[in-house]
DNA sequence: TTGACAAATGCGACAAAGTCGCATATTATA
DNA sequence: TATAATATGCGACTTTGTCGCATTTGTCAA
């Protein structure tokens, strides 16, 4: 368990951006690298303890977003989900219990969709690609 | 112009639900039919002169997706986009102008999401596939 | 054609998710 | 340790969406 303080590699994209390295920060950032991905509500909830403003939360994962430390997840829904990704992947969001799954792709699909770029005459900095359905716990119920 | 009046096909739907075909009903259905993507909002300023209830632009939105006559687009963001598929496709939203525009995809892509089901042991009926990035203008200018 | 009954609508209050300005507090660094 | 930049709390506000209930409208069969 190494990861109690921030690694010295975010220490030094904050410090590019002149941004400090403030508890909160460090709170949200810590929390989100041991846990599922997470809503803003779910995290002031889990942060209550320390207090967090809901503004500062709102602020924070925006700003950490851009940093490029967390990835925002856009699943079926009206809120965002927020999470640190190890390596590049997708979700599966059940509809019968909610849960979000990691799930396994052809690396070939990220590489196809990269591609789309030329054939589409455009600029493709991202792409949002989420499943919903049933997992595979509930597929034995239905 | 044939599509002044809702189709046999929307009317049957309908009929088969039990469902009524009221003016504002069609008048949504219309005006997707002849729109690019629009949120809820858009659809109540568009319809201002109908004078529709904004609780009922929600419920009909709700009620038209369930029934499968139009799509939900979840796009980077925090509205519901809706719209009308001839034929099943997805889109870019451009980070500069926030133009939508439909996208040209290999159709190896969505045959390949389809089987994720096996890899994955689990169920998917829906796949959430939307790119950010610039459009052929913007790109130009940045 | 006309009830009768189900479905749709308007209204207004509410809830959830997110944003903003401004005064205060904290951080980095010299 | 002083300073300047950054971060935070607070509270009001906005946007997006939902709900219950009284009223109106659409459908269908008599
Ligand atoms: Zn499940
Ligand atoms: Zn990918
Ligand atoms: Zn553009
Ligand atoms: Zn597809």
């Amino acid at each position: 368990m190494e990861q109690h303080s921030p690694s010295k590699k975010i220490k030094s994209i904050l410090a590019d951006r002149k941004a400090y390295t403030t508890p909160h920060r460090q709170a949200i950032v810590n929390l989100l690298a041991q846990s599922k991905p997470m809503s803003a509500q779910d995290i002031i909830s889990a942060l209550k303890k320390a207090d967090i403003n809901r503004a500062t939360v709102y602020r924070e994962l925006k700003f950490l977003k851009e940093l490029g430390l967390i990835e925002e997840l856009q699943l079926p829904g009206r809120k965002k989900y927020y999470e640190i990704q190890k390596h590049h992947h997708h979700h599966l969001i059940c509809t019968r219990c909610h849960t979000i799954k990691q799930l396994e792709l052809p690396r070939l699909v990220c590489k196809l969709l990269a591609d789309i770029t030329y054939i589409n005459n455009c600029t493709i900095t991202n792409h949002n690609l989420e499943f919903s359905g049933l997992c595979n716990r509930c597929q034995k119920y239905l």
